[in-house]
DNA sequence: CAAATAGTGTCTGTAAGACACTATCAG
DNA sequence: CTGATAGTGTCTTACAGACACTATTTG
C-alpha cells in the first residue's frame, strides 16, 4: 500500500484518542498582588465552577497549538499578543470526567489596564483572581489548581534569572516600579543597588529621554522595553540571600 | 441536565479532535559523542523513515502521559527508569499527514550499556544516531528535526546549571568522567579545578569508599549518586567565560 | 527647612576561571 | 627515572547583597 491509498482510508474517528485541549494561566497585577484570570463554567462538565480559560482546538481555525492558546486569549481579555510561553502538558485518564484527556498549558502574562475582560460562550463569568501561596480562593475546576500552581511556580522561577516581569507592566514605567514588580511575585525585598545594577548592565531597556514621572519628591526617570530586546536571561539570580 | 445526564449523552466520537501522542528524544552517550535513539518506522505514514520513538496514548492501559512514554522507553531500550523530564507539546494541523496533530515529547537520558535495543511492532529497525549540531544524518519523519532540535537545547542549557549528566553515566564513575559528558555535551573544555569544586560542594555523590579505578596513572577514586539526591542546581553557570 | 522617593558609591561575600602545583600509579 | 592521569592551592574576576550616602522634587 502506498502512503497515498494508506491516507485516503485513515479515518480518525476509527480509535480510541484522548481528548484534547489548551488551557491558559493569564497573570495581571492588580492592587499590589499576583492575579489570575478564571472564567466560571456556563456548561458542563463542573459547570459553574471557575477554571482557567480554555477549550478544544477548534481544528479548522487553529493552526497550531499556540493560535489555540491567543485565541483563548484574546477571546476573554481582547488584548494583543503579552508574553505568553508554553507551560506543560497534562494528561491522564483521570483530569476529565468524559475521558482521557490531555491539555497543553500556557502562561501569559499581561498588564491589567490593556485588558477588556469579556466573558463570551460558555462562560457566566470572568474576573481576576488574587494568588496567594499559589492557590486562588476558590475551588478549580479539574485539575486546574495543579496547573496554577505549576505556572506559578515556572513564574516565580524564571523571575530569579530573566526580565520576565516587564511584561506585567504599562508600556512606560520607571525602575521602581519594575523593582516592585520582582518583590510581589518573589514575595520578599530585593536590594535597590543591586537591582538596579544588574538591570542597567542588562540592557534590555531603555531611557526615555527627558521623560521623568514627579511627585513630592525626586523625579524617576522613565523606561521602555527596548526595541528587539526580548526575555533577558540575567548571569545570576536574585534575591537568594536576603529574607 | 446534571452533570451526570451530560456525560451520559457525551460522545467524544461526535467531535472533530486532534490526534494525540507521546514522542521520546532518548539520549546517550556512545564513542565519546552524544546519541540519540531512532527507529525506522516499518508503517504508514512515512514508512521507512527514522524518527523518534513513540506513539498514541494506549488510552485502555496508560493512566498518564508519563506512562505512554515510559512504556514507549521500556518498548525500545528494555531498560528501567532512567532519567525522564517532559520537553514540550507540539501541536499543528501540518505536522501529520493524517490530520492535526499534537504531540507531548519527553527527553530521557540513559547509560548505553543499560539498553537491548528492540525494534518492536510497527517498527523495522531501532539504532543510535550520532548528534552533530543538535541534527542527525537523516532525514527525520514529521517535525521530529525540530523535536530533536528543541531536546538538545534543553539538555544544553540544562548541564550549565545541573547535574542532569550523571545519568548518562554507569553506577560508578570518576569525576574525570563526569566532567568528559560535560565536556561533550557542551562542546567545550571545562577547568578542572572549578569542576571540582562545584560538583564537590553540591553534594550530590558519594565517595565509594576504598574504590578506586587503576590505571598506569594515579587510582581515581569512584563515586555513585548519594542517596535522595536528585537533581542539583547549581548557583552558577559553568563554561560561560572559556571557549 | 522636612519629608519623600530617586539614584549612586563602596565594601563584602561567594563561586567560577586560570593555571601552576603536588600525588600516585605502571613500566 | 618518565609519562600519564588524579587531585589541590592560590590568585583573579564577576556579580549579587548590605548599607550608607547624595540628589531632586513638593510644600
Amino acid at each position: 500500500m502506498t502512503e497515498e491509498a494508506y491516507l485516503a482510508t485513515y479515518n480518525i474517528h476509527d480509535y480510541d484518542i484522548p481528548l484534547s485541549s489548551v488551557d491558559v494561566v493569564i497573570f495581571t497585577l492588580l492592587e499590589d498582588r499576583l492575579q489570575v484570570l478564571l472564567v466560571k463554567r456556563g456548561e458542563h462538565p463542573s459547570k459553574g465552577m471557575w477554571s482557567l480559560p480554555g477549550g478544544f482546538v477548534d481544528i479548522k481555525n487553529d493552526r497550531s497549538i499556540e493560535e489555540t492558546a491567543l485565541r483563548k486569549l484574546r477571546q476573554k481579555t481582547g488584548a494583543k499578543v503579552p508574553y505568553l510561553e508554553q507551560l506543560q502538558a497534562f494528561g491522564s485518564s483521570t483530569r476529565d470526567p468524559r475521558g482521557w484527556s490531555m491539555t497543553c498549558t500556557y502562561f501569559a502574562l499581561i498588564f491589567a489596564d490593556s485588558v477588556h475582560l469579556h466573558s463570551g460562550s460558555g462562560a457566566e463569568d470572568v474576573r481576576w483572581w488574587p494568588i496567594e501561596n499559589s492557590k486562588v480562593k476558590t475551588k478549580l475546576a479539574f485539575d486546574h489548581a495543579d496547573i496554577l500552581k505549576a505556572a506559578v511556580n515556572r513564574l516565580q522561577n524564571k523571575v530569579e534569572y530573566t526580565s520576565l516581569p516587564v511584561h506585567l507592566l504599562p508600556k512606560e514605567f520607571t525602575l521602581t516600579d519594575l523593582q516592585q514588580v520582582y518583590e510581589i511575585i518573589l514575595g520578599k525585598s530585593v536590594d535597590k543597588s543591586a537591582f538596579r545594577k544588574r538591570t542597567k548592565d542588562a540592557n534590555f531597556l531603555e531611557e526615555i529621554a527627558g521623560k521623568f514621572r514627579t511627585g513630592s519628591n525626586r523625579p524617576a526617570q522613565l523606561y521602555r522595553i527596548a526595541p528587539g530586546h526580548p526575555t533577558v536571561f540575567f548571569p545570576r539570580t536574585i534575591g537568594t540571600n536576603k529574607d
